[in-house]
DNA sequence: TTGAAAGCGCTACCAG
DNA sequence: CTGGTAGCGCTTTCAA
């Protein structure tokens, strides 16, 4: 049934050497023309395909990078996927998946990855853990984290690096908006406590609030999960002072929660309520949405992971963490400024 | 820097053969009690992990499955890519991502694909090209299909397994529905011409409204495509006849084309125009939508991709096409029924 | 049950 | 530029 044509069986059809087969798929060899023609019409012929495995092997670089990622359910992800495989392909290497879950450690996953001699794991909205991680330097598999960064307590040498959006910066622009706008009873939906996104999001927000004289009025988690951001709103809501403005860690959360507060609570938005997603995620511009958020740049995120994940490969860099501004866009679910209304309390 | 642990050390550690280290790591292999623990104490001692890629090169079998993707932006396929890649790990296989274009054959990407020596390739919303499809039964690799069947114009030898829904009794109970709640004005807006999935929809569709004397009283391509389903929409409201009911080949172009019809044209869902769409995705039960759709039952199309798959890797099993049943999932696009109207046209 | 030896298909290092 | 040769790390005969 299967053939699996070998190289040797290339050489000996074009009548040349098994090296000469090699050398003319080997970019950058010195093959003369004459043979370089001979081989690939033999190869042609008998439908010959290097087999990487075996190169691999012996070039100990597998062209493989292993991507871990949980949580696809928000739509952030699956973008993530798609662009990251396309660069990549792009750089010559192909991507193996693997599904973690969201708030375990992804060791278990990972040891299986290493046997495939990766040659570089991407970690998307999944833990590392430390031992995990120095176990990947000690074999010295480079790691780069994608919108999520190392919790502080580890030690250095098991700090990799990281791939994050401003999330702190981000914060703070969700947070003077609502100021600007008027809202004082501010809430915020957090996403995972253990998140190093959603802790500096709200970290950005809460510190803004905080220096104009205002604290949070409400908060919950949502766990980055639809049900219980919705869950968590209407706990948000049943509070004695109801929030009049809320900023949730994700879209996916903010979608959750817009669904509670005008579908359940009856409250109109931006009239009653304000709502802030982060990501952007393409759902925020759908129309029954249209939600105000502040965009991560997906593109050069994944630009910048592709470049930090290459860099690594080619040889032994200090991890590093590279931070991409977010901004904001501004829909229809925080009230315009309304310019010849007086602001209260602190100016702008 | 890199260790590079081999099972030679582990041997030498053990003072044992490398042969018995081998067997302690192939289940089923007979070394005794006091070897294996020998080996693997020698083992955890040195971090030894086997080479997979090494393994592969000998065994034949790299248990790498690619799985060939695109398109996304429909959150029904991210779903698939998770549930997936959870069955194939948990059967012990590892997933080699590749994202396609949607609309072109996958070969160039397929062909280098084939160097990784996969054991299978599982194609999901993509096509197979038949030369491609050929190359692959050539290798001996066996290929099955998600969501998507060969055209039957190519000849026996070049048709692959697939896994699809009930497509056309799907678009049966769609029409069903639109003809029980008195619904006469019907359209339906496609997705690619040349999809399978599109197609057998549509005919379902079309058929069951033939069957009761009705006709498409309009019809238009979105491609998939959120920004184009919207334009087909707008050009399906342009008609001399407007619509009172569409049904869309899935829900993502459902949801564009609720934003539209509700949006800009002002119209009422489901009183002016009711909606139905295909798969069922979690965006279709949030509130702002609650979107009537054909569910497709992802998990048990998974499960028999997996199944089919793993059973065509055992040995050469002729193609087999794998039919999962869909069913309506109400939501509040459609009015419900009035039992009190009489129902005029066809009885039911 | 064990160890020695023969490769899996390929690249890389030699002399020529 | 070319062909021989020596492995990459592992599994799998084959004798012992």
């Amino acid at each position: 049934m299967k053939a699996s044509v070998r190289a040797q069986d290339v050489a000996s059809l074009a009548g040349v050497s098994q090296s000469a087969v090699s050398r003319t798929f080997t970019p950058g060899a010195s093959v003369s023309e004459d043979t370089r023609r001979k081989v690939l019409a033999a190869a042609q012929q008998l439908g010959y395909r290097p087999n990487a495995l075996a190169r691999s092997l012996i070039t100990r670089r597998s062209r493989i990078v292993a991507l871990v990622m949980s949580y696809l359910e928000n739509q952030f992800y699956p973008l993530v996927i798609e662009r990251l495989s396309q660069q990549l392909q792009r750089e010559g290497y192909h991507v193996l998946m693997f599904i973690a879950d969201m708030d375990e450690a992804a060791d278990g996953v990972l040891a299986e990855i290493l046997e495939y001699q990766v040659d570089g794991i991407i970690m998307a909205s999944t833990m590392l853990s430390p031992t995990l991680a120095s176990s990947c330097a000690a074999v010295g598999v480079p790691v780069v984290q994608f919108n999520r960064i190392s919790s502080l307590e580890g030690s250095p040498r098991h700090t990799v690096s990281a791939v994050t959006s401003d999330n702190h910066r981000g914060g703070e622009l969700a947070a003077m908006l609502l100021l600007e706008r008027g809202y004082r009873h501010i809430a915020f939906l957090a996403g995972l406590e253990a998140s190093s996104t959603s802790i500096a999001r709200e970290r950005g927000f809460a510190e803004t609030l905080a220096a104009h004289g205002l604290g949070l009025t409400a908060r919950e988690t949502g766990h980055y999960d639809f049900a219980e951001a919705q869950a968590a709103t209407r706990r948000l809501f049943r509070q004695p002072q109801q929030p009049d403005a809320l900023f949730a860690a994700n879209d996916h959360m903010a979608i959750a929660a817009l669904d509670v507060i005008r579908g359940e609570l009856q409250l109109r938005v931006p009239g009653d309520v304000a709502v802030i997603g982060f990501d952007d995620v393409p759902q925020s511009s759908w129309g029954a949405y249209d939600l105000t958020s502040v965009r991560q740049d997906l593109e050069s995120m994944v630009t910048a992971t592709v470049s930090l994940m290459c860099e690594q490969m080619q040889g032994a860099f200090a991890p590093r963490n590279i931070v991409i501004p977010c901004e904001l866009v501004e829909r229809s679910t925080v009230r315009p400024r309304i310019d010849h209304l007086p602001l209260t309390g602190a100016s702008f």
